[in-house]
DNA sequence: GTCTATAAAACGATAGAC
DNA sequence: GTCTATCGTTTTATAGAC
């Protein structure tokens, strides 16, 4: 199911990677797990103390990586809106949602504060780059000055994460596209300004 | 748990509904639903088919009522930027999440024609309820000419489907409150325009 | 209509052989 | 380290008494 280097371990955290995407924490039973990372019982219960330890690696390595991808946008080449539009026009696999904010949804994921951490820290750290941005936007003339950095941020990832919810919604890509084409044209350097 | 004057059958459904809001479909069994609703199984059996025969009468129950809770503040009085606004800021319990929403975050649900179709339907009738009132407000010379309003409205229900996921994975509802400022102040008619 | 009894399977974990 | 066996509980339902 994986390559034949990936060890035991590793199986185990990639499987509950793609189940917990799919099917979220309270969706995602530790059997089928094993049976994706073709594993028994005795490796997940040697590596992991149980269900939530494994499900904690595999967040936070999910974390880890949507954080880099995004830094690496939003710290790329371009004038601040530039970047934000990268941000925003990324090429993602939006009837998959994201694969953290779908986790907000999850009750049990909410209700510990280990597995919520991540979560947490991810989005937070990327709306506080946007918000830097913007601010470097308004320095520069880009953007009016009577932006709030925080605000526009949140408006950004939120449109983003909603964006998934409309395409779910739907069965389609469509609304998350017409989403950020909003966004973006209220966002835009206007001429006038 | 529920008034005396409620029928077994109707207390199933409010049971379900809250259910489902707060643990999504995967996350809700027949027996806690039984449980909350104070009947046994027998009751659940002989009123629905079963538990996607139970969910699918909650859910169409809490997609009516949703609708007609936005569509009351949209065909509200004010300009169309006023109940753009009005809906953007109405109460929520924001930490509970959208009842509707977060159901596109669950894999049995969007797999399910019949379960996704009154979700679905929701989202997209406020979406065109939005988009006709920001072509209203062009015409009034409100908004701008190049604004398209259907990109808009779906930026705005994203904003706020969104706006759940921030303030549900900070823990707080600040990062949803900043969203809709930052959304509103790019929105906002400028004397200037 | 409502209840309890029963059931096969899945859940999450432990024990212990290899 | 990995496996299978086992465990007690829960899940989703059916059967049948009342």
């Amino acid at each position: 199911m994986y390559s034949r280097f990936m060890s035991t371990s590793e199986r185990l955290i990639e499987s509950t990677r793609e189940l917990l995407w799919e099917r979220g924490y309270v969706g995602t039973s530790p059997k089928a797990i094993l049976e994706r990372a073709g594993a028994g019982q005795g490796s997940m219960y040697h590596h992991f103390k149980g269900k939530p330890d494994l499900a904690l690696a595999a967040i936070r390595r999910t974390a880890d990586e949507m954080r880099a991808t995004a830094e690496g946008v939003l710290d790329g080449p371009g004038t601040p809106y530039e970047r934000i539009e990268a941000y925003l026009t990324r090429e993602r696999d939006v009837l998959r949602g994201c694969p953290i904010g779908r986790l907000t949804m999850d009750p049990e994921v909410i209700a510990s504060d280990e597995l919520r951490e991540p979560v947490d820290e991810t989005i937070d750290r990327i709306r506080e780059r946007i918000a830097h941005l913007v601010e470097e936007g308004k320095e520069q003339g880009q953007f009016g000055a009577g932006l709030d950095g925080e605000a526009i941020a949140a408006t950004v990832v939120a449109t983003v994460q909603g964006g998934y919810v409309l395409a779910r919604a739907s069965g389609s890509p469509t609304a998350f596209d017409a989403g950020v084409r909003g966004l973006l044209s209220l966002l835009a350097p206007r001429p006038t300004d």
